[in-house]
DNA sequence: TTCTATAGTTCGCAACATACGAACTTATGA
DNA sequence: TCATAAGTTCGTATGTTGCGAACTATAGAA
């Protein structure tokens, strides 16, 4: 088991957060994160906006968020404590992660409007 | 040929508008079409940061931007010419692309003086 | 009309990326 | 030592991307 590499925040680019960003899963596990109290296992995510997530997927998403240097990991016991770079990222990239936070809850607020009260309206992510 | 189809603003996705953005070649169109004073053709492009972009790859990459909602294209005889459009992206998710232009200078201007004085000096765009 | 050139699109394939079940590693406790 | 739990890695199926070749569409010349 390889051990943990967080990229320096010199080697953090905006097109790697830009993509880890357009993932939704990842963006939601981001954003979770982001306003989480204290720190959160991979684990807490395996069920998500009415689905579950295999746990190899989750592993990815977290693998791919540390690479992109969104979040920061470490390993406590049999679990691992997961926290957001905020902090750093907004010092290198003012104001970057709070527009796209912004734009995501416009986005989410317009879709439960939008949305009709029925329980299972799947709307594709990306415009086609 | 089929006709150039253009997703409703209501249709524009944040997980969309970061992943096209999230490609360097991309964000560099995206960009200079924001910049330039009036509409772009696709050839215009042909040539970006000292390496040639092939037709065929550049027609996919503004079928990306198109379909991303970031850019309108109009056939204008046998050209076509583009225009961003980042007024209406404003209104739909403010702050959204002003945020991300921003942080890409920044990285911008980094790498230009962290690069040596050389001609030939080519970084891979994401962290590893 | 036909020929030629130009701008961009579509096709087909190779290379790369992603999702996920199965098997694995590591830590904890009975 | 065995069982369990949390994550990781592997293998494979599927999706995405890059690019050359062939194509479509328009403009102008012969």
């Amino acid at each position: 088991m390889r051990p943990l590499t967080h990229p320096s925040l010199d080697d953090v680019t905006v097109e790697g957060i830009l993509h880890a960003l357009s993932d939704p899963v990842r963006a939601a596990i981001y954003w979770q994160l982001s306003c989480a109290e204290s720190a959160n296992t991979c684990s807490a995510f395996l069920k998500m906006e009415d689905r579950c997530i295999p746990k190899s997927t989750l592993s990815q998403h977290f693998r791919a968020l540390r690479e992109a240097g969104l979040i920061r990991s470490e390993r406590r016991g049999v679990e691992m404590l997961n926290t957001t770079r905020c902090a750093e990222i907004e010092q290198r990239f003012p104001g970057l992660l709070p527009a796209i936070k912004h734009a995501q809850s416009i986005q989410c607020e317009a879709r439960r409007q939008s949305a009709p009260p029925a329980p299972a309206t799947k709307k594709t992510a990306r415009a086609g």
